[in-house]
RNA sequence: CGGGGUGUGGCGCAGCCCGGUUAGCGCGCGUCGUUCGGGACGACGAGGCCGCAGGUUCAAAUCCUGCCACCCCGACCA
């Protein structure tokens, strides 16, 4: 079979680019930094969207829409917010072009000057929060439970398909609370749909905890995040939930009254996904042969490919595929007959591969004379006969079958990646040599974080939260420590 | 912003050192025929301001100068 895609082995990262570009998923635009998802990748995305826009719903959220910009003194509210996302804005100046006075194109007009720039959203706690504060006077006003689906800008220096780009698609929920409690149980609440998703939907196993202080969102009080292992070994932070406490409430002046009369801050928390979970799809599941889907979230489950000679064999072929389609389809299974005679089934089966479709059925000559079908699963590569009469059930067990596979496959290789040091030499032996998530004693001081770091480039992805207890002593500074962190180099 | 590299049909490249016919190859594309159970084959054909602007020269894809764009590696980040 003639090779499309760099191997893994040869080298991950251009494995990586090949695949969403020859998976026909994503590809570089003129604008420097920013993608074109294309069909094929926005139809992923569209099914991650609807699932977790459910999950939202079903959570009691609501979605809203707010201004793609942001006055500039807004961002200026909150510290640590704007330390945070000051270096990465794009800001808008000017409102109007006009013709260059050299007759040589366009240029911005200088007498449009806007009196106050306005920041392109690197993401909206600013603007949700001054919109809030004319929304909330009374405990009866909360909660708010509200999300968002939109793009973000935040100008990265290096950017890669899906994983980072300059624009990016994503969803955020902003919530406000009346009390402190009942905001950090949304910000876990969320965290745990995100897990959901990721292993229920995605089939990633993830590592659910809280981020150290360093590694926090900017203006939060506490973040929690999922983190994943890709295949090589370098981990993904694949969602967060923050736990905002009142500082954007302080920052914007939103108070409401309690039952008592009472004045106080409201309480906040924010999360988010973004189109980065793409990449994590991509990485996280699929070979040297292209993508590798999870049936639940592939756009399409099983295409079903004619191998014929003769324009009598297509039709009779058609006829059987027909029915099978049918079969499938009354079955909730997304199916498509593709009977192009532009391309040979040779062709296609290679072609559906690199898509990641997770069954593929063949209807030959052979299979109408003894009445069965040939289906191949893209997970495993396997390929089977089975009579016509029992595919549409086989074909349904075995979605989920691969679905349950594909998540099993990560998990053991989350577990085989995943490993403890005790000492200083052995986390940079593991580090270095063999990737994955190390499990160590850590001090809590931010001084130990970046010694680690600028060392060894492996940064704290989380506090696990359901960590046992155990005593042992920090791997850097040998002070003692309750529990273990993960730690890995990350994406 | 530092360090390295690359710009040549849609895509991937060769040619450039050492200037000289009509700029070449693979893939893809079009027409026709044979094929079709793992990326078919043959014949014919279409497609190029050789990144942009200057310069040197009888002559520039090739040499010189300037600019632009993109990619890779570092510091920042989801």
């Amino acid at each position: 079979m003639a090779k499309v895609l760099t191997s893994k082995e040869e080298n991950y990262a251009q494995w990586y680019n090949d695949l969403v570009i020859k998976a026909d998923l994503a590809e570089n635009s003129a604008v420097r930094g920013c993608m074109v998802i294309k069909p094929y990748g926005y139809a992923i995305w569209e099914k991650v969207q609807s699932v977790l826009d459910g999950m939202f719903k079903a959570t009691g959220h609501s979605n809203a829409y707010f201004p793609l910009f942001i006055p500039k003194s807004f961002f200026s509210r909150e510290a640590n917010h704007v330390e945070g996302f000051a270096k990465e804005c794009a800001v808008v100046t000017h409102y109007r072009l006009k013709n260059s006075p050299d007759g040589k194109g366009i240029i911005v007009d200088e007498d449009a000057k806007l009196e106050e720039e306005l920041i392109v959203r690197p993401t909206s706690e600013t603007i949700i929060w001054n919109t809030y504060k004319n929304w909330i006077q009374s405990y009866r006003d909360l909660p708010i439970l509200l999300n968002q689906w939109a793009n973000v800008v935040r100008w990265e220096m290096r950017t890669r398909l899906f994983l980072r780009t300059a624009e990016f698609l994503w969803q955020e929920g902003h919530t406000a609370h009346a009390t402190k409690e009942e905001a950090i149980e949304e910000t876990i609440r969320m965290i745990n749909v995100y897990s959901d998703f990721a292993e229920k939907w995605m089939a990633l196993p993830v590592e659910k905890g809280t981020k150290s202080p360093s590694e926090r969102f900017a203006g939060a009080i506490e973040s929690y995040a999922i983190e994943a292992l890709m295949q090589d070994g370098k981990a993904l932070q694949a969602g967060t939930s923050h736990f905002l406490g009142q500082n954007f409430a302080k920052a914007f002046d939103v108070m409401f009254a309690s039952k008592e009369g009472k004045l106080d801050y409201v309480w906040a928390t924010s999360w988010g996904v973004s189109t980065r979970l793409m990449g994590a799809l991509i990485m996280a599941h699929s070979d040297d042969n292209g993508l590798v889907l999870p049936p639940k979230l592939a756009p399409l489950q099983v295409v079903i490919v004619p191998i014929y000679k003769k324009p009598y064999e297509l039709e009779k072929i058609s006829e059987k595929a027909a029915i099978i389609k049918g079969e499938l389809e009354e079955k909730g299974v997304s199916v498509k007959y593709d009977d192009r005679d532009t391309h040979k089934p040779g062709w296609k089966f290679a072609d559906y591969e690199l898509k990641g479709v997770p069954v593929r059925l063949a209807l030959g000559p052979r299979d109408l004379e003894k009445n069965t079908v040939e289906l191949a699963r893209r997970d495993t590569l396997e390929k089977e006969t089975y009579p016509a009469g029992r595919i549409a059930e086989v074909v349904t067990k075995l979605l989920d079958e691969i679905q349950e596979n594909i998540y099993r496959k990560a998990l053991k290789f989350k577990e085989e990646n995943t490993f403890h040091a005790d000492t200083y030499e052995e986390f940079r032996e593991i580090i270095n040599n063999r990737g994955g998530f190390v499990m160590a004693h850590w001090d809590g001081t931010a001084e130990t974080e970046e010694r680690i770091k600028n060392d060894t480039k492996a940064t704290i992805r989380c506090i696990p939260v359901n960590a046992k207890k155990e005593n042992g002593k920090c791997i850097v500074s040998g002070k003692p420590s309750s529990r273990r962190v993960i730690f890995a180099r990350a994406y």
